[in-house]
DNA sequence: TCTCCATATGTAATATCATAACACTCAACG
DNA sequence: CGTTGAGTGTTATGATATTACATATGGAGA
């Protein structure tokens, strides 16, 4: 499985290789990784949580890089529309990819409790999905998938019923 | 396939047999269905679209059932909770359910071009998403899922490259 | 080199979406 | 007939996001 979420991790090894990954795809594709944009991405994975736009401007604006939220947004949308990071509707957050560079459908857990947030894998044109849209007539370009629920740490501390 | 949505239907049809099953539903579990509720409601039904909670509140004020924010927000809270209306993340809106009172995950199929919403289901807790939840333990309780593209009219009338 | 152009950034103002807090009504129930 | 709880009315405010325009910056071509 390459669920990525839940277990602790070696936290600056997936920071210095995503940024690596995200630094590779630019030059490769003659993308402009500015000081803005490279600065939001690694505050996003230094945190690795789902942050708010205003949340990550308030750091931007501590550090003097910007003070308005079209900052924060306009590195958002670049940072985003090339799948460095993801947009979590359910929470109008953001959090970075924890594969950049492939090409991919995210599907996201999480946790009500702690809001923790887990990035995996999902198949849009597979499943009921699919096979609905293809029946329609409907084309998918793009799909949201974002489960709510609990944690395994908090399912725990919870101790929910039993 | 149970999709409904990007052919024409009989609209008085769905309508009177969504409000009827709701009521039913309110009825059965002694849920209170208010005039506002309802009227919020049948607007999501006769519109049969995604609709914004201050457009559905423009027509709740000019029909003088409610003209503040809390008013829609309370009514659609409701609906949401109870399962006769979604929110379609994505789009910061909410459309009327396609089959109210039954339990069930909706999935959506997004036009990006009409704006147009069709109703499907999907099963979380298959797939790759439930088996990246069971391996990592976590515990679905409920998900989002909305797909973008282009409906069968929208990708005719634009067709696309060759 | 100079000009033109595209891309990125800085900033003010505003639009859009959503909730907190409190007062009031009214029906159910003892 | 008072208490209680759910629903509603209203004010104010909070949170999220975009428009519009001014200002750099850096490369392509005359």
């Amino acid at each position: 499985m390459d669920t990525i979420g839940f277990e602790a991790h070696d936290h600056k090894g997936c920071m210095r290789a995503a940024l690596a990954a995200v630094e590779a795809h630019c030059t490769r594709h003659k993308l402009q990784f500015t000081p803005v944009r490279r600065r939001v991405l690694e505050i996003l994975l230094s945190e690795h949580r789902a942050m708010g736009a205003y949340e990550i401007l308030d750091t931007l604006r501590d550090e003097g890089l910007g003070s308005q939220p079209p900052v924060a947004y306009r590195a958002l949308d670049f940072l985003v529309s090339n799948g460095f990071v993801h947009k979590i509707e359910r929470l109008n957050a953001f959090i970075a990819c924890t594969h950049p560079g492939q090409d991919h459908t995210p599907a996201f857990l999480i946790c009500r409790q702690c809001d923790a947030v887990a990035e995996a894998h999902a198949e849009p044109s597979k499943g009921m999905l699919g096979r609905a849209a293809a029946d329609s007539g409907f084309v998918i370009e793009q799909a949201v998938v974002e489960a709510m629920g609990l944690c395994p740490q908090c399912r725990e501390s919870v101790h929910p019923c039993a």
